[in-house]
DNA sequence: CATGAATGAGAATTCATTCAT
DNA sequence: TATGAATGAATTCTCATTCAT
C-alpha cells in the first residue's frame, strides 16, 4: 500500500493535478472577464493576471483567444443551461395543474434570470456576428431543448386530458416566452444593474401561466 | 441680385449644406459599419475612408467615437423601429378580429425581424454592459412604445366588449411576445444567415394571435 | 504666373512632394535595415525610428512588412543589377579581343561584387524559403539577363569570326561564371569582412577571360 | 558477475545510451528543422517537440540555440561534403580523360546538387552575417577542399601531359565553377522547387567539361 | 534528471485621438 | 478647414532561457 516514491518527486497524479488546477483557473478568470467585458473588451494579459499564471500558460492550454472563449461560453452554457433544463423533467403533478405550472414556470424564469445566463446571453448575442457557432450551442442547449422537454410533458399532460392542444412544441414555446419574455427583454436591454426583483419575477410567471391555462387548458 | 463673392467662393449655404451632407455620409458610413462589425470591432479610420471624409473630419462632427456610436444608434433605433410602432396605431377593425389582429402580428413580425433591426438590437444588447443608455432608449423607443400602444389598442376592444382583459399592459406584453418571441430569439442567436422565410414569420403571427385569442377573445 | 495661393497653405505638390519624401526615407532606411539584418532580423520598429517617422506612417505606406521587404528587394535590384547589364551592352571594339573583354569582365566582377549586391544577394538566398518569387526576380534581373546580353554579343563576335561557339547562351554562362564564380561563391560564404582587393578581382577577371578565349577563341 | 543494481535502476551504459540516443534525436531533429526554417525561423520548442524529448533536456545537451546551430551546421558540412569531396579522389585513369574528366564532373555536380546541401548553403550564406565561422567552415570543409583536391589531381595530368597548365589551383577552380555554376546559382535563387533534371545536371556537367578541356587539354 | 510553468522581453499590427500644415 | 502625420499605448502571439517540483 505504500509508495516507493521518494518525497518530493511528484507523482503523475500530482502533476496531472497542478496542470488541470492551472486550467482550471484559466477557466475562471476567463469565464469572469469575458462575461464581463465581452470578447474583444478582454485581454489576454488579464486573463492571465487573474488566474495567476503566466500567459504562456495560457497560450499552452488555449492555442488563442478565439479557442478559449469559445470553450468557455460552451462548458458555461452548460453549466447554467442544464439546471434549467432539468426543472422542467421534474415537472410535479400534484393534481393542481395551475400550482404545478407555476411551481414550473417560478424555476424556469429564476433560471433564466441568473445574472451570469443573462451576461452569458448577451456575450453570445453580442459576438452571434463573429462566433456563429455559440448562438447555435447556446439555443440548442438552452431555450431549444427546454422548450422541446416542455412539449414532452404537455403531451403527457394533453393525453391525461388536462391540457388541449394540436402542436406540443408549439404550445410549449407559447408557455416558455409568456412565462419569460417580459423580463428576459427587459433585462437584455436594460443591463445587470436593473433586473426585476423576485417576487417580480413570480409575478410574471404566474400571469404567464393564467394566460397559457386560459388558452389551452382544458375546459 | 447678384453676389459679391468671388465665383468659386463658396456662399456661406453652401459650406452649410456641403458640412450637412458630410455630416450624414459619416453617419451613414458609420452605421454601417458599426452594425456589422460592432463598437469595438469598428475604427474611425474605416468609418472616415467608407464616408470619404477624413478623420479630422469625423471629429469635428463627432466629439468622440462613443458620441458617434450613440448617436448612430439612437437615431437609427427611431428610424427602424417607428414604423412598427405606427402599425399599431393604424389597427383596423373590421369586423372580424383576429384577421385584424392577426394582419397587425404579421406586420409586426415582418418589421420586428427586418435585418436592420435585428442587428440594432445584437448590437445594443451586445454593448449593454458599456452602454446603458442605449439599451433604455431601445426599449423605449422600441418594444416598450409598442406594448403601451398595443395595451391602449386591447383596452378599447374590451370596452367593446371583444376582449377580456383586467390589465391591458400585461394582455399587450403576452400578445407581444406570443407572435414574435420565437423567431427573435432565434434570430438573435443564430445570426443573420439563418433568418426563416417570411411565410414561416406569417405562421408565428398567426398562432401567436389564435393562442391570444383563446386565452383573452370574448367568449 | 504668381500663385494666388496664401503662402501657408501646402500647394498639392508640396503635399505630394512631402509623402514622397517620407515614403523615400522609409526605403532607404528599410533598405539599409534588412540588408544588414535580414527578414526577420529586422523590426519595423527599427526601420520607423532610422527613417525618423512613426510605425503608423510605416504602415500607411506599406501594407504589411512582407510588402515592404518585396519592395526594397525588388526597387534594390534593379538599381544595383542595371548599371552591371548595362556594361555588356557597352562591350567595346578595339581589335584587340582579350583587352575588350578583360576590360569587360573587370568591369562585370566589380559590379557583382559591390558589397550591396553582395548582401541582396544573400539576404534574397536566405529568404528564397519564404520569399521565392525575390530569388526569381533577382535572376531575372540580375545574372539571366546579364547574360542573355554576353550571349548576343558573343553571337556577333562569332559572325565575325572572334570567337568559335555553337551555343551563344552557354558559352555566356561559361564566361560570366569563369570570371566571378571564385570570388562570388567566397563573398557569399566568407561575409562582408573578407572581400579580395580590387586587384584580386581584376586577376580574377583576367584569368576567366584567358581560359574563355582559350576554349572559345579563334584558332 | 551480477550486479548489485535493483532490475528497475538502470546501469551507467544504459544511461550512456539512452543519453546518446536522446541527444541524436535532438540533433536530427535540430537539423531537419534548422534547414528548413532557418535560425530565426526555427524555435526551441519545436526542435524539442520533434525530438521528443523536454526542453530542458536540449538545453542539457547545448548550451544555447547559437551552440546547437553552429553544431547542425558543421556536422552537416562534413556528412554532405565528404563524399564529394571524396569523388575527386577516385578520380579515375582509362585513358580516355574526357570521358573521365565528365564522368567526376556528373559526380560532383549532383553531390553539390543535393537537396540538403543546397538548403544547408542557402542557411550558411543567409545567416553569414551572424554566423561567419560557418561560412568560413563550409568553404573549407566544402568547395575549398574540393578544388584543393582537384588542383592535386591536375597536377599529376599535367606531369604525364594530359592537361596544359601553370597554375593548378586555378585550373581547378575554373573546372568546377565551369561544370556547376550554371545549375547551382539558379538554385540557390530559385528555391528547392525548381531543381533542374539529373539529365540537365549531367549535360552541364558535360559541356564544361568540354570547355574546360577546351582551354586546358593538351594539343 | 525531466516536466510544466514562469519570466521578461519583443514582434507585428491596430487604434483613438491630436498636431501641423 | 481638412489632410497626412504623429503619438502613445494596447493587443495578440512568440521566443529563448531559467525555475521549481
Amino acid at each position: 500500500m505504500s509508495s516507493p516514491q521518494p518525497p518530493n518527486a511528484p507523482t503523475e497524479l500530482q502533476e496531472e493535478r497542478r496542470s488541470t488546477r492551472k486550467r482550471r483557473a484559466i477557466l475562471e478568470a476567463a469565464t469572469t472577464v469575458f462575461l464581463r467585458n465581452g470578447y474583444r473588451g478582454t485581454s489576454m494579459d488579464e486573463i492571465a493576471a487573474r488566474a495567476g499564471v503566466s500567459k504562456q500558460t495560457v497560450y499552452k492550454h488555449f492555442a488563442d483567444k478565439e479557442r478559449l472563449f469559445t470553450e468557455i461560453v460552451t462548458s458555461t452554457v452548460d453549466e447554467v443551461a442544464d439546471p434549467v433544463y432539468n426543472e422542467v423533467l421534474e415537472l410535479r403533478d400534484t393534481g393542481d395543474l395551475e400550482e404545478d405550472l407555476c411551481d414550473l414556470a417560478r424555476r424556469q424564469v429564476a433560471g433564466v434570470m441568473q445574472p451570469t445566463l443573462l451576461q452569458l446571453r448577451r456575450l453570445v448575442i453580442g459576438e452571434a456576428g463573429r462566433f456563429p457557432q455559440l448562438g447555435r450551442i447556446f439555443y440548442e442547449r438552452g431555450p431549444g431543448r427546454t422548450i422541446a422537454a416542455l412539449a414532452t410533458a404537455f403531451e403527457g399532460l394533453a393525453a391525461r386530458g388536462q391540457l388541449q392542444l394540436d402542436d406540443p412544441l408549439l404550445a410549449a414555446a407559447h408557455f416558455n416566452w409568456l412565462i419569460m419574455s417580459s423580463p428576459l427583454n427587459l433585462a437584455m436591454l436594460l443591463g445587470r444593474d436593473e433586473a426585476p426583483a423576485p417576487a417580480e419575477l413570480d409575478r410574471y410567471a404566474d400571469t404567464g401561466v393564467r394566460a397559457f391555462l386560459a388558452a389551452y387548458g382544458a375546459r
